[in-house]
DNA sequence: GTGTCGGCCGTCTGCCGACAA
DNA sequence: TTGTCGGCAGACGGCCGACAC
């Protein structure tokens, strides 16, 4: 992959030389987490921007806040910086991207034909992923290793010894050493973390219900990542800005870059945010433009299995609306209503974006409509007007 | 005090029926710390607003970020409803405000003239505030109590006893109970806390350095609260929104609240802070309209000790310019510069406004100039426009 | 194959006065 | 007056196999 990461970042509080390890930042994320390649197109969405926020802030967005008519619902973006993060406190895994909105003159050079996407998610291959039971997680013992995970991603142990044990060296998100005795032992015999363990529990703040992945890597080096459970409520306000600030603040710095065609920030946050709201312009035109969607018609959708690998689930879509008719007219932004086959009450989205699904077809795909403008960026029901200074309000 | 506390309040992770103790949220945030009352009109300062969010994310306000033109460099404002909170992790002190600032009209019919300010921050009468030491936070052993600490706030020991003890019963911010014991004993006798503290300690998470406050109120109450030393680096990005779309962010909310007359809600941290950014009308009426000052003029301004009390440290008026005049020209935030009598090297601002001082006049009081105009709400230099939404950005 | 438990040992928590600053 | 320490007793951390699901 192309894009830094752990480049020296003044509102990072991880230190000066923060060499994040890539590899565990994507294991962590999760396996339908991936960034787009630094200098490439993307399509920023300040919905699933604002989306974001409003989980982050555990508040929905209020009615009050002024919409930006210049803003359009979608911007596209050369993206020229993603740094990889995770929080000092929770480890907590997140991104920043830093985007610069196309000239208008920009936009009509770019490519719209579909490209490859390449970066797809580098998910490791040698790794395990296990949710912490409450002896896992007691001061009373250990860490049960399953069997398969530990003959798959731990170096083999000596079986000579009485018992078979190592001491067992991994790193984590900030470069931090961890040192764990691995130990064969019990009737019936099992692999154990036993010395080392506790320690790591309690720095972590670890608790039964969250998981930890232990990844062996092409360099014989062992990562250890963390991935907290959803206590949903857990959240709390950040009592720096108000909400509806928050709100305001994304939409006018996107507006303003918009405007100025230049530079904004935006952090991004995996495991917290519904959707990714940067999508690399390939993933977008491919999926507006070169695929035939309807009412009726059926799809997969991939989504996160317990274990950190992907299942994919199926449904019908029910409808193609506007998810927010008044603010956000003729956005793409979830515009697909679905139903799903095996509903557990609210587990899965009831509205889905275009690039997030896969179409079945059974029969071959013919070329769509939208494919003979493809020199024009928008259609005329998405109306990309040029942004006038001078009704935004800045100097 | 006339203000509302503990309000239900959807922002708040503190639960449902929030009754957060007033004297004790003051005796946190300290004795220069007053909050205006409710229904009252206040001045609010975009730019002290601004110092609070660069102090927050730990990062300056960056030179690209556009002004809002129609914003004027303070608002008057009815402040409808204040909200005392504290943070569930760290127990930080916060207030939540929500502002409407006045139309033209109700400017115009605002009182100018100097009112009494009423809310002083009542600071508790039965208190005491003590830096923690290295013994004090180690696992070893207890909490050693001042002994004049103890004989004025907590309840007398019963000395026909040996030794001497009783079970402490206090509450925190959070209404949480903490049991603690209190004996006398050792050679010398001395107080200490005993069984109980540690657990404080540890929920608290606190360390030497770090500040305790008890309290024993009218009700016979203890209250115990905390202030954590100012590991200033200790502050971390939020992660959720760009340092740069925060500062957009809360000029946005205001801009907006200005041009439409309708409410915002501001957060302040009266530990983060470096000075109140919402005061009392009359308060900058006062300072702003009937104060003489001049360069070279002495002037003596209130800080917070160590221990929870006040002292004036004495200046000299070295100037009175504007702190941003490119982008807040004619601001009243910061207008004066000083130089200290003591100054431990950058311990105190080089620049204060004119409501947090008091000039020292060896003659009587005058009737500034400005008093001639008391009905004109702003003096020419200072342009307060009516604001026009088609230049706002906002639908 | 793995989650939880009783048993057991060792370390560290935590209460005490001594002592010194 | 109060911060830190050595001493000591008891609680809990943490390693073990047993056992059950």
């Amino acid at each position: 992959m192309k894009f830094s990461s752990g480049e020296l970042n003044d509102q990072s509080a991880e230190g000066e030389k923060n060499y994040l390890n890539t590899e565990l930042w994507h294991a962590c994320a999760g396996p339908l987490v991936s960034l787009p390649a630094v200098g490439s197109h993307v399509v920023y969405f300040p919905q699933g921007h604002s989306e974001q926020v409003a989980v982050s802030t555990n508040k929905e967005v209020d009615a009050q806040i002024p919409n930006y008519s210049s803003l359009p619902p979608q911007l596209i973006c050369q993206l020229h910086n993603v740094t990889m993060h995770a929080d000092i406190e929770t480890d907590e895994v997140y991104a920043q991207m830093t985007l610069q909105p196309l000239t208008q003159q920009e936009q009509k050079e770019v490519s719209f034909l579909p490209a490859d996407l390449g970066g797809a998610s580098k998910q490791p291959t040698n790794y395990f992923c296990k949710t912490l039971t409450a002896s896992d997680t007691s001061t009373h013992g250990g860490f049960s290793v399953p069997r398969r995970a530990a003959e798959k991603v731990f170096p083999p142990l000596d079986f000579s010894l009485q018992p078979p044990a190592q001491e067992l060296i991994g790193r984590d998100l900030h470069n931090n050493e961890w040192k764990f005795r691995h130990i064969f032992r019990g009737q019936p015999k099992r692999h154990l973390l036993t010395t080392g363990w506790s320690v790591f529990v309690s720095a972590k703040r670890l608790v039964a219900g969250d998981a930890v992945l232990f990844i062996w890597n092409d360099k014989n080096e062992l990562l250890i990542g963390i991935r907290r459970a959803n206590r949903s409520q857990a959240m709390m306000p950040s009592s720096v800005l108000s909400s509806d600030s928050m709100h305001l603040g994304l939409l006018a710095a996107a507006a303003h870059a918009a405007a100025t065609n230049s530079r904004f920030t935006i952090f991004y946050n995996p495991r917290t945010c519904p959707s990714e709201f940067v999508i690399a312009l390939a993933e977008y035109v491919k999926a507006v433009y070169h695929t035939r969607v309807s009412v009726g018609m059926r799809f997969r959708m991939m989504f996160e299995t317990e274990e950190s690998s992907v299942r994919r689930y199926m449904g019908t879509i029910t409808g193609i609306t506007d998810l927010d008719p008044v603010r956000w007219p003729n956005s793409h932004w979830r515009s697909v209503k679905v139903g799903w086959d095996e509903s557990a009450a609210g587990e899965r989205q009831p509205r889905v974006s275009l690039w997030e699904i896969e179409p079945l077809t059974t029969f071959p795909m013919y070329p769509s409509p939208y494919s003979l403008r493809l020199k024009r960026p928008w259609p005329p029901s998405l109306p990309y007007t040029g942004m006038n200074n001078d009704d935004m309000g800045f100097n």
